[in-house]
DNA sequence: AAATAGTACAACCGCTTCGGC
DNA sequence: AGCCGAAGCGGTTGTACTATT
């Protein structure tokens, strides 16, 4: 028995938006709002699509704060950038960048910059990304991106990583910290079949203040950072390096943009 | 000019999470 | 505490457009 549909598939139009249920969407959500609630919203608004669809439309393509066009050479390094340290977590990597949707963001990715970034950066396939844990708001998690890992090189508001910033859970947030023995062994691989850890509390993460350069570090009760980072390499948080598999091998967290905007691995 | 291949982007699908009851 | 509906999210697919042969 599978899933039941969101809405009845048979009485709603499905496809590309015509530009007069565009305006009629616009009218509608100018006026009203969602009211809350995007199922019932077609009909009101006199629409023959699902709610689902609606709302998609809306955030990604009608919303008058969206920004059209050409991604810029500073957007393509903050995606890369981000790309890299959480893997595709397109939502979050999309607030970052004012205008830009989490949809516009991933087709980007995937369509261009991938291929770009992997181009330049061959080893990169290899590479395995943090899986994120989930967050319990009741423990007192408190932590500072170290300096090697700032990006406040671009001046796109990336203000959860703002070294200055000694961050504290959000109490919205009421993630707990479970399954933490996934995190460590688990990777995502960055080749497009890669699959990212489905789990939207990682965002919720970030906001905590978790986001501790590539990793995600959690501090147990006792007070030990635990670490659940890239590719499961313990971060030297005193020394501010990471350490690979050998113990004396010491991997620099940075990524870094040359002279020439071009993106590549330190 | 027509056919084919490649690219870009919009939209859909289904799983997970959240919040109200 | 458990259920259920709705929203959020990321992966995938569909389709229009452009470039190449």
């Amino acid at each position: 028995m599978g899933r039941a549909p969101c809405c009845d598939k048979a009485s709603v139009k499905r496809g590309q938006w015509s530009p007069e249920e565009d305006e009629a969407l616009k009218t509608y959500l100018e006026t009203h709002g969602t009211g809350g609630n995007w199922i019932h919203l077609p009909q009101k608004a006199g629409l023959r699509r699902c709610g689902k669809s609606c709302r998609l439309r809306w955030l990604n393509y009608l919303r008058p704060d969206i920004k059209h066009g050409g991604f810029t050479e500073e957007e393509d390094n903050i995606i890369c950038n981000l790309y890299t340290q959480m893997g595709s977590r397109w939502s979050y990597i999309a607030a970052q960048m004012p205008g830009r949707t989490d949809n516009d963001v991933k087709n980007y990715w995937n369509t261009k910059l991938k291929k770009r970034f992997f181009s330049k950066n061959p080893n990169a396939s290899s590479l395995t990304l943090p899986c994120v844990p989930k967050l319990e708001t009741n423990d007192e998690f408190q932590t500072q991106i170290p300096p090697t890992l700032m990006l406040s090189d671009y001046n796109s508001g990336l203000n959860a990583y703002d070294q200055s910033l000694s961050l504290k859970p959000n109490p919205l947030h009421n993630s707990k910290l479970t399954g933490l023995s996934q995190f460590g062994a688990s990777s995502v691989s960055m080749s497009q079949d890669g699959s990212s850890v489905s789990d939207s509390s990682s965002i919720a993460a970030v906001e905590n203040g978790l986001l501790h350069g590539n990793s995600f570090i959690n501090e147990d009760a006792a007070g030990i950072p635990m670490d659940f980072g890239f590719g499961g390499l313990p971060y030297d948080v005193v020394n501010q390096m990471w350490f690979g598999e050998k113990a004396n091998e010491v991997v620099h967290p940075t990524c870094s943009t040359g002279l020439d905007g071009d993106f590549f691995f330190c």
